[in-house]
Order: structure tokens, then C-alpha cells, then sequence
DNA sequence: CTGAAAGCGCTTACAG
DNA sequence: CTGAAAGCGCTTACAG
């Protein structure tokens, strides 16, 4: 069943049929675009995806590409895109680059020969995109990053205030008396760069603590890195953790039982993310929320407007962070 | 560039080049393949995707439909299906059907409007599929169903040995003395036909344990079920709870928390799925995994096997349990 | 207000 | 061993 078809039991052109179902028929007069729609509706006709996109490239597709689909942060944000494009149509081709710098570009790649009509690239590292641009530096095609801020541009960042959340945690820590803070960091960012670890050192600074080498541990943002983190952190006297994500917090949490320790009495624990998670681990952890579903969902709005608009900037968005107490923390008794 | 100008540069025509390219140019000379391939390789040229299917169809694409993509069992199956695929190029678009029959049958209808070559159906639940039949009841486009073995067919069965690892579950309880067992079970699917439930049924029968109902409650396959859940069964006087999932498990273990009992001491737990989360855990949580990713794996695999074969049938596989022991259960005192 | 015709970039049946 | 031509199902510039 083709544009033929329609035509023909409408007793139009194919010109006409097309014509009006791609809302460019204003001037047909209205006995003609409601035979065809009549028909169009009968038949449940429907233009060929490839013979349209041949023509248009108007796939209505977007490539998504994650390190890890099984990380709770990317998989929430995943969530955010689709809700957003389901309510236009579009699609997500989902690809899982496993962390590998490579299989990114070889994505990007075949999204590209795909005709995706814009990219969202989540990644928790540095990127490296030489497929994401053309020579001269502009943009191949419309794209997001969602980086947790970690590759710097003046336009499409969607970040929330890392600098802020981190202090905050901190800050309540101090307030509770703790002054030997340890922080699980990102292995693979340069944490001396980043917001959040900036956040840590200023807080301290501010409540004049010395800041310590041994007291920030650079792993995985996964629970295993937050394990092995944690092992050793321990073996510093600290008495608080900051950990990098909720993910490595839960690993801390093994960490810190097996070295005979308790949750929050010898040591306090906050985490970053607010994963659903969080409340129901024992103790519920103490942790950085910043809204991951709506990272998403503007990540893809922000896409989506810019593939409309190519000539507007991208722009950028902030989300604040909100630090959430449950009971991982504590006062420290010689406080 | 078309295949026009590397027809032009190599000297020849554009049956000659596609042919070529196609893997049906045995009939040619050696050095015509030759300096096609030659151009082909400095133009980097590669066939418009669109042009090519509206041709032939090969789209290399499948579609994947899950209830919840946060949920680190379908996250999991996803990974394995994008391993699999991946290596032979094919990409996948990702579907979210947020549990909704409706919404399901959507997705299906668009995927096949875009040509997708087959399509994996990822559910807990019983599935309603109209989409995905002619009239006749014959297939409509070659599909897998992950769905626990809810759906009762015989051939394309991807499950876990599903009776045998809830047995060796509660009989490893019974074994440590319990006989008051609690069950948290799936809301939406009827428990009562499921092998999981006959697992922990035979094995209570077997054991000449009266069977209670008041033992077994549905919830969503979720960490706030599981919490819901396990909160109504403890006040049944339950020693040992059998959980539907790992996630279930863990909002149980703060609903047994917030009771103030002890997990293992007051009362043993164990999950089902064999989550990584479960060795980090405290107490690290027994449970029955199964090979989620493989899962992934082989239902990508017998998919493109049966694109590739449409003749023969889709062979079932059976995946075996392993009861994992480690922290979560308890010989009871009295025993 | 409407439609014939060119064109998008391929594949394939067929002729030589 | 090779290629001209038809056809896949659309959209669009153009003519009337």
C-alpha cells in the first residue's frame, strides 16, 4: 500500500496526497483534502519510513550513547530523554560504549550514517569527539553532552551546581564536628579540576582545615570503586566520608562494616545523586540530590529546540543540588 | 558522494560497484573488484542507508522494548542483547513502556513502521500482542519475549530454571530450621501459576509444612514493593523471607529494620537474581542468581539467528539457578 | 487549485 | 565479464 494507492481511491495526484499530509496542502480546496484524509484514514496509510527519509532525512531518531546502561545515574537519565521524546515521536537508538573513548566515535559514526537528527552523549570522562565535528571546528550535528560539567563550553551545559552540592555536604559535615574528611573521588576525571572536588577543598579551607593528600582515594564511580575506595580510606583516621556518587557510597558501606566499623557512629557517610536507592539502605544515606530524570529530560528538550532552531544557542541550564539528611551522619561525640 | 562518482572514478558502472559491494561480484574481474575497492577505500564511501532499504530492508536494527530501564534486571538484559548485537553491527532502538500494555503495542507499531528486522519484548508481566501477529496467528516480524516464562510457549523460551532455584531457596531455609517461610511475590502476574510460586510450594509440601496464605504477599518487583511488602508479612510471625527479587530484598531489608529485628538473627532473607549489589549488601544478601546477561546474550543471539533462518524454529533454553550463600540467612536457634 | 515529471541513491532482473 | 534500465516510494520545483 503506497502514496499510489491513496492517489488513486482518492482520485487524486500522488503530488496532492503528499502534498496534504505534510501539511503543506492549504491550497487544495477542502473537498479534496478530506477525500484523501478519508482515505489516508481507511486504508491506515502511512509514507514508508526509507522512501521519505530518502528524500527528507527526517528520521525523527536520536542516538543516545551511555558508558554504562547498568549505572543507576545514566539509566535514570535515559528515562528523563525517552519520556521527553516519546511525546514528539522520536526514537533512541541506544548505544553502550563501555567506558571506551573508541567505541564512542565508532558510534557517533554509524548514528551519523544513520541520519540520527542529533546526539546525546552521556559520559562521566572527558571526551574526546573528533566525529562530532567537522574540520573547521563547527558542530556535524546537533548534540548534547551530559558530563557532569567535566568538558568546559559556553553553550548546551547541563550541569548542576557540583561546586555547591559538594560544599554543602561538606559543610554539614564540619558543622558536625568532623574535621578529618575523606572523599572518594573519579578515577578517570582529574579530580583537581572538577567542581565537586573544589566544593570539598574550599569548604575546608573556609573553615580553616588542612587539607590532606591521603584523604581523597580516585576509583570507579561504581560501587566496586567505592569498596575498594573506602578499604583505603579507612586506613586513615578519618572520621567522615564524601563519596563521589551514591553507587560508591554503598560500596563504602561494605568497606566500612568489614573493617568493624558502624554507620554513623564511628564514621559519617554522605553520598551524591540521591538515587531512589538511598532511603532504603540501612542506615538511609545522607546524600547530594540533583534531579537526574530532569537532566534528561532537558538534555533532550534543549536537543530537540536545537534541531528546530540551528541558529539559536544551545542554552546552558543549572540544577541545584539539595543536600538530603537521613541518618548516616552524626555529631562527633567530642564535639 | 554516490555510488555514482565511485562508479565515475573507478571506471565503471554502477551495477559494477554495487554488486561488488555486495558480496555478489564473483562474476567480475579480479582488477575491476580491485579498483572498485580501491576508490570505495579513499572515498570512505558506504551506501546511503535509506536508499539501500528502501531497496532491501536490511535495516540492522532491532527494537527493544522493557517495562523499566532502571531496573537493574532489564538494564542488565540490555547489556547482553547490545554485546551481541554490537558485534555484528546492528544497533538497537531502546523502547520504555513503563509497564503499560498500551504503550507496549505503540512502540511495537512504530518499530515495525520503521523495518526493524525483529524485535525483543523484555516484561515481567503476561503480554498482550496483537501487534506482533498476522490475522492468521502467524508472526508478523521474528520477536524474543523475556518475560520470566509467563507467557507459556514452546519455542523461544529464555528462562531460568525458575521451580528449581526458588526450591533450592526455601529448602535451604527449611534445611536451616525455618517453617514459618514468607514469600514476596509479583502483583501483576498471577503468582499462583507461576513456577516460582510451585517452587516454594512443592518444596514446603515436601517438607510437610502447612501451606499459609496469609505468607505470600504481591507487590511490584521493585525496592518499594519489596519495603511495602515485607512490612504487611512481618506481622505474620515469619522467620524467613523468600523475596520475589534482589530488589524486593532490599526494601525489605529496611522494612525489617525499621521493625527492629535483625537480618540474619531475627529472621533470614534471601533474593532472587543474583544482582552484583547483593555482595554489597549488609548483611550481604543470599540469593538465587541467574545469568542475567546471558539472558541478554542468547535472546539477541536466537534473534538474529531466526532473521537469518526464518525456517526454523527458535530453539528454547533453559537457564540453570545458583543459590549463592552468603550472609542474609541463619540456622534458626531453636533448631 | 492541481498534477506531470524529475530526482533522492540505491538494487536487481535482464540483455548482451 | 559488464552495464543500461526499471523500480523502490516518496518529495518538491515548476508549469499551467
Amino acid at each position: 500500500m503506497t502514496i499510489k494507492d491513496v492517489a488513486r481511491l482518492a482520485g487524486v495526484s500522488i503530488t496532492t496526497v503528499s502534498q496534504i499530509l505534510n501539511k503543506k496542502g492549504d491550497r487544495f480546496s477542502p473537498e479534496t483534502r478530506q477525500k484523501v484524509l478519508a482515505v489516508v484514514k481507511e486504508l491506515d496509510y502511512k509514507a514508508d519510513y526509507f522512501a521519505q527519509n530518502m528524500v527528507s532525512k527526517q528520521t525523527k531518531t536520536i542516538g543516545m550513547v551511555v558508558p554504562d546502561i547498568t549505572d543507576l545515574f545514566f539509566s535514570k537519565v535515559i528515562e528523563g530523554v525517552e519520556k521527553h521524546l516519546n511525546e514528539l515521536g522520536f526514537m533512541i537508538i541506544l548505544c553502550n560504549s563501555n567506558h571506551s573513548s573508541e567505541k564512542e566515535n565508532l558510534y557517533i559514526e554509524e548514528l551519523l550514517h544513520r541520519s540520527v537528527e542529533g546526539i546525546i552523549l552521556a559520559s562521566p570522562n572527558p571526551i574526546h569527539l573528533p566525529k562530532l565535528k567537522n574540520e573547521d571546528g563547527s558542530n556535524k550535528i546537533p548534540h548534547i553532552l551530559i558530563d557532569r560539567g567535566i568538558n568546559k563550553r559556553d553553550e548546551g551545559q547541563l550541569i548542576t551546581n557540583e561546586f555547591q552540592g559538594a560544599y554543602e555536604a561538606v559543610e554539614h559535615l564540619v558543622n558536625l564536628g568532623h574535621r578529618e574528611i575523606g572523599m572518594l573521588s573519579n578515577e578517570t576525571s582529574f579530580y583537581e579540576i572538577t567542581d565537586r572536588f573544589y566544593g570539598y577543598k574550599k569548604c575546608l579551607e573556609d573553615y580553616q582545615i588542612p587539607f590532606q593528600e591521603e584523604w581523597i582515594v580516585s576509583k570507579n564511580l561504581t560501587i566496586k570503586g567505592g569498596y575498594e575506595g573506602a578499604q583505603q580510606l579507612l586506613q586513615q583516621n578519618i572520621t567522615a566520608l564524601f563519596c563521589g556518587n551514591d553507587q560508591m557510597a554503598i560500596g563504602a558501606y561494605r568497606a566500612i562494616n568489614e573493617a568493624g566499623k558502624q554507620i554513623p557512629k564511628d564514621i559519617s557517610v554522605i553520598g551524591y545523586d540521591g538515587l531512589e536507592i538511598t532511603d532504603y539502605l540501612v542506615p538511609s544515606l545522607t546524600t547530594v540530590a540533583q534531579p537526574i530524570f530532569e537532566i534528561g529530560y532537558f538534555a533532550a528538550k534543549f536537543l530537540i529546540d536545537h534541531i528546530n532552531n540551528p541558529k539559536e544557542k544551545v542554552p546552558n541550564k543549572y540544577f541545584d543540588t539539595q543536600l538530603v539528611l537521613k541518618n548516616s551522619t552524626k555529631k562527633l561525640d567530642s564535639f
